[in-house]
RNA sequence: GGAGAGAUGGCUGAGCGGUUGAAAGCACCGGUCUUGAAAACCGGCAAGGUGGCAACACCUUCCAGAGUUCGAAUCUCUGUCUCUCCGCCA
């Protein structure tokens, strides 16, 4: 949610950020319901003043015994006003918040402008493209051919979209969930965190879901939706709190399955597990104060690209441009990870500062030499299991059908070499 | 699922129709004292908003929403959540 103030004081300034964005001017209009609704607010205090007093001095005329049907009388006049005024005052309080809460960050002043991801810029890489003298192969061409995935049983219990892992596939993505909570927890500071899996409608609201990405999420039951990844319950573990300085910076970890729709993504990645309605995540957060969320994001960035230089997986990191953004970002890193067998690029995590967008939407803030201020929340994937798994099939196939275990994951394998 | 109790400021907790935005304690902040700290003592300390250059004034908020009333933290209804007991159960 965006600071009225801000807009109110920089029209011209906050609609060139939205058109960054792709969205329409839009200042002037919500100035003039602000004003509109300020100008109701101000009349309506004036006379809910003069009802206070009235009704005060009814009740000193009532202890003292005296007669006090003038001012009763009064006051029932001024209740027809009072009720006409606060219907004006939520509507337009409403209108405002239509548009408000529809509106994406502003991005940061390091965001590149650009209208969609062909515009995102190159920031670094590490390692380089593994050589191969055979062919790679898919990711689900070893996979299937080792029986151990299996698109179709799971598409006859659950439709498209889904996957069966077995055996030690089964085992490598439990490995991978550990050795990155592991390596979060022990070495990179972060708490981790035991979530639910389905949350409110208020609390999707909170990380900027919802009202704009319903159709993004499926919803289960009257007010529960599955989160689509665990930035919703982590980000919002202190939602409406204030937090003390001293708890400041607080990082969090979790290791979830995320759901999601695809519901724009027809078509897109239907072959194999790269695109699926359930994956699961280690997803990191950060809450902290405002002065430090973009050396946070450095931090977070590093914390997951360590994951990848630890498994030896060759990898690119992109700044995401305006266009590209999600919606509640002001700053986004992508690691997009090397897939031998694709011959491309793939997005494996995605890191953002979200600056007081959510902690506004949300009201979460922290109190420092008596000044609440709201925190700054940034969220990242350190990493998405589903994709390493990906990963590290196409990257360390060998031309028999088989694949290395990576030096790290082998005290998970009884250090066997091979995973089949 | 059945029966009952409850939800008040950062926390604990009083208030149960009218100067109560709310006692008291803890925590926190400032000061006195001390070589320093602790203790003790003194003072301050809810959030959001409107108007104002400001000082400041005013409004809203005691889980949420609706209602009764001239007036609601206090009464009524609905919802949400928490706790206790019983049943069921991973």
């Amino acid at each position: 949610m965006h600071n009225i103030n801000y807009i109110r004081e920089n029209p011209t300034e906050f609609d060139n950020f939205m058109k960054s964005r792709g969205e329409n001017p839009i200042a002037n209009k919500i100035i003039e319901i602000d004003k509109e609704k300020r100008e109701t607010q101000t009349v309506l205090q004036n006379i809910l003043a003069e009802r206070n007093l009235l009704s005060k001095n009814i009740g000193k005329l009532k202890s003292e015994k005296k007669d006090a049907r003038t001012e009763m009388a009064k006051v029932e006049d001024l209740k027809i006003k009072v009720n006409s005024l606060k219907e004006l005052e939520t509507l337009k309080d409403d209108e405002l918040n239509a548009i408000l809460s529809r509106l994406p960050n502003i991005p940061d002043l390091s965001t590149p402008v650009g209208k969609n991801e062909d515009e995102n810029t190159f920031y670094r890489e590490w390692g380089e493209k593994p050589s191969f003298n055979f062919a790679p192969k898919l990711h689900f061409e070893i996979g299937e051919n080792s029986n151990l995935m299996n698109f179709e049983i799971a598409s006859k219990l659950s439709g498209s979209r889904f996957v069966i892992l077995k055996g030690q596939l089964s085992k490598l993505e439990r490995a991978l969930a550990n050795y990155m909570l592991e390596k979060h927890t022990s070495v990179n500071g972060y708490i981790e965190i035991h979530v639910p899996y389905l949350v409110k409608a208020s609390t999707l609201y909170g990380t900027g879901q919802l009202p704009k990405f319903a159709e993004d999420l499926f919803q289960a039951g009257d007010d529960h939706w599955l989160i689509p990844t665990a930035e919703i319950p982590l980000t919002s573990l202190y939602s409406n709190e204030i937090l003390h300085v001293s708890q400041l910076p607080m990082r969090v970890t979790s290791y979830t399955p995320c759901f999601r729709s695809e519901a724009g993504a027809a078509g897109k990645d239907t072959r194999g597990m790269l695109r699926q309605h359930q994956f699961t995540k280690v997803e990191l957060v950060s809450l902290v104060e405002p002065e430090h969320s973009n050396d946070e994001l450095e931090r977070m960035l590093n914390c997951a690209e360590g994951i990848l230089q630890d498994l030896d997986l060759h990898y690119r990191v992109m700044t995401l441009c305006t266009g590209d953004m999600g919606f509640a970002a002001k700053k986004t890193y992508d690691i997009e990870v090397w897939l031998p067998g694709e011959n491309k690029y793939r997005e494996i995590s995605s890191c953002s500062n979200c600056g007081d967008f959510q902690a506004r939407r949300m009201n979460t803030r922290y109190k420092n030499n008596d000044q609440n201020t709201h925190i700054h929340t940034l969220n990242g994937s350190g990493l998405a299991v589903g994709r390493t798994l990906i990963a590290i099939l196409e990257n360390y196939q060998t031309p028999d059908g088989n694949v290395k275990i990576p030096e790290v994951l082998k005290k998970y394998f009884d250090n066997e070499k091979n995973l089949f």
